[in-house]
DNA sequence: GGGTAGTATGTGGTCACTCACTTACTTTAG
DNA sequence: CTAAAGTAAGTGAGTGACCACATACTACCC
């Protein structure tokens, strides 16, 4: 037996690595120009071994959002379960990690929104739907956790603090800005934060 | 000579219509989904008297970009330059303006700006960029006027600024509830305006 | 030698845009 | 006043490019 040969079971295969190069394009260019021939171009296969892998275009657009699911909103659930954290320190982690993901995917997240609430896709729709409810509900519950929170209601709150990282997505797509960016993830996250909770 | 007669020269006249036309749908279907067919049909034509009117899909586009440059940012402009209003006020008036705009729209600011910063037409995203630089740097003179803006650096501000009506628009189009964005547009701006500026 | 991953080559449909021609007015010349 | 000429707006039938997806065939690996 080949024991040097390295199986990719984990690593997984193809599938994963069409969901990566579509990860990147998307990034760069956005869901509406996505084409199935710039995929199977990036992975370096043709066409027809997409189909191998995904049934459907939509398949790996929907593959996608639970990529961006799995980064966005899993790790915001799990700063929100952990109980070593007040609410106010829960709000700040949360708000760093939204805006670190924000610059790392270069505004994906928010970009993706507003472009799947458009798309012809209706299950892509519903997801979006449903990760916007998630996220809006953790922000929620841990208003309520708070004490003060200077007269805004729960959900009045979870979209105050949607707003900043849905700015920041939008003025650095458009108008990158490395040093100011830097800024608003670290000191001035901490101290929007501390205005609107105690 | 007929006085009766109303003849139509400012309310213009195919031109304007085809671009009301294109607005409400663009408002209802997005910028991806529009197809030159639709704006037809709209408006009662065929395709071919389009062109009699644009030379390109392009063109409609630019024309409904700058309407929208029209409803939104002139009236931002005029309200900075009114020396009646403190800093404050100004902030205020500025935020309301730009979230009825949004309620209006159906979020269409927002969402233009960021479908549009992935368009492959060149032309299309220099006037966005355009736009929201134009926006941001209001803002941030008008902080720059204002007593203490709570340790936020002027650019800053406009950022935590746009973030509210960025993320209303984002909610109310996936998730839409009148009262939250009646309250949101009300006392909710007013408060957090009351926050991070004096 | 059978299943998996791949290629080469379609195919039907859609889209922005074109074009020859018509229709309804308006302007102008005699 | 009228007929000829000119023009603005529109029609309907394309056209070529592109796209998601399909189908037939092939290389490779246990």
């Amino acid at each position: 037996m080949n024991t040097s040969r390295n199986r990719p079971p984990l690593a997984p295969p193809r599938k994963e690595e069409i969901i990566d190069r579509t990860f990147e394009l998307v990034r760069e260019r956005g869901f509406a120009g996505l084409r199935m021939r710039q995929i199977a171009d990036k992975v370096g296969v043709t066409e027809g071994a997409l189909y191998r892998h995904f049934p459907s275009k939509e398949a790996i657009l929907l593959a996608l959002v639970d990529r961006m699911e799995g980064r966005l909103l899993a790790p915001i659930r799990q700063i929100a379960a952990n109980s070593d954290l007040s609410p106010k320190q829960k709000l700040e982690e949360i708000l760093r990690h939204h805006l670190l993901t924000v610059i790392e995917t270069r505004s994906l997240p928010i970009l993706l929104l507003s472009e799947a609430s458009f798309s012809e896709h209706e299950e892509l729709r519903v997801r979006m739907r449903r990760l916007l409810s998630s996220y809006l509900g953790i922000l929620e519950s841990i208003a309520r956790e708070t004490g003060t929170t200077k007269g805004f209601a729960p959900r009045e709150l979870a979209v105050l603090l949607l707003g900043l990282p849905a700015a920041v997505a939008l003025t650095q797509r458009l108008l990158p800005d490395e040093a100011l960016a830097e800024r608003l993830i670290g000191p001035v996250a901490a101290q929007f934060i501390g205005l609107v909770a105690e």
